[in-house]
DNA sequence: TGTACATCAGTGAACGCGCGTTCACTGATGTAC
DNA sequence: TGTACATCAGTGAACGCGCGTTCACTGATGTAC
């Protein structure tokens, strides 16, 4: 393959990869449609085929682009906080800021799944675990004496006790709560999670 | 409608429904199909919907069913038990445990989504709010000078705090963790949302 | 320099299938007179 | 008691549509000799 040929190439998978995240920017998991996203990337469907062997693949690929979006964010807002606690508050209301300003893109990272039988590839799951350290971090400082194995399954608590109310109140069950509101339910929550 | 003809309405009804709920158990939302449910309840397609106006409605009343399972667990397993704290970590560990015994019931009630302009009957709304009322009494008891409004929205956000860990535990995200470490979890974090 | 061939991105019509929903019709039961 | 009509549950073929995926083909670019 020439350097001409792989530039291309190269260039038509992000053009692909491009259409279906504002594809699922707009309408979410059901918006997703190859022929439509051919059709904005300025391709035809049998093109979409040569660079993602099949829906799936191209999901795949747009759930990792949003966990890339969710990590920078998380670098970015806890960059320079001694403080654990603060950390891991700000880290909640990072997680909570991204569900809210990008709704469908983190539903469909939590709303795709592979069919039976066809695993999740193992560099996903490591971008997701990879989160999880984030976590971890403050988590270890305010439990120097925890063991690895104990904080590797708490640090997993907390975040999912996190994701249930980002989840519960993104979708609107029950009460919807004004953002204030329910930013002061995050760092309850927070807080009563590192209580010693 | 004569007496017999209610009757026998009223048995075409509850055999799809059952129908439902029996393909729901065994493929979840996605193996919901007019069709093999008609067949298996033993009538023809048409007759479906002259019971229920559309998939949308079927699908409600098979999470109405499963709410109330839920309740009956719930009312069961916290029978006679007075201190609160004792109550809270039974409902926690009833919840997931009814999620873990009924996984696709579990997934459909809370992964069907009307389609938009299609607002949820305030009933079934009121179906949902009405689970929250196991957790709000003994919040309110731990919490005598809350507020309603506070307490509400307290109980929504432990609620959602419980439900992410069970969400998260079911869909096998991150690393799969045995029943009886979960269980701990659960125990750890109905006490820290609890601590004073 | 020119000719024949290979390679590869890209094309888009066609395949195949699933599935929600509708509607004209049937037959049993009940009612009016 | 009998006849005509009304009502309603149930039927199932047909409509209509969407959509993932395949594959024989095209044309541009590069290579061998």
């Amino acid at each position: 393959m020439t350097a001409l040929q792989k530039a291309k190439s190269e260039e038509t998978q992000r053009r692909v990869l491009e259409a279906a995240i504002a594809a699922v920017e707009a309408g979410g998991l059901e918006a997703v449609n190859i022929r439509k996203i051919a059709a904005e990337a300025g391709y035809s469907v049998g093109s979409v085929y040569k660079h993602y062997t099949d829906q799936d693949a191209l999901l795949l690929a747009v759930n990792s682009v949003t966990l890339g979006r969710i990590k920078t964010a998380m670098a970015e807002a806890t960059q320079g906080i001694e403080d654990p606690v603060a950390a891991l508050k700000v880290l909640a209301q990072t997680y909570l800021n991204f569900a809210n300003n990008n709704r469908l893109l983190w539903t469909t990272l939590f709303g795709h799944f592979l069919p039976e039988g066809k695993p999740v590839p193992d560099w996903h799951i490591q971008e997701n675990i990879a989160l999880l350290g984030f976590i971890a971090a403050p988590l270890k400082v305010l439990n120097p004496d925890m063991n690895e194995e104990t904080l590797t399954i708490r640090t997993r608590t907390c975040f999912a006790a996190v994701h249930g109310l980002v989840a519960i109140s993104l979708e609107g069950r029950f009460v919807s709560l004004s953002g204030e509101t329910l930013e002061q339910e995050m760092d309850f929550l927070v807080e009563q999670l590192v209580r010693n």
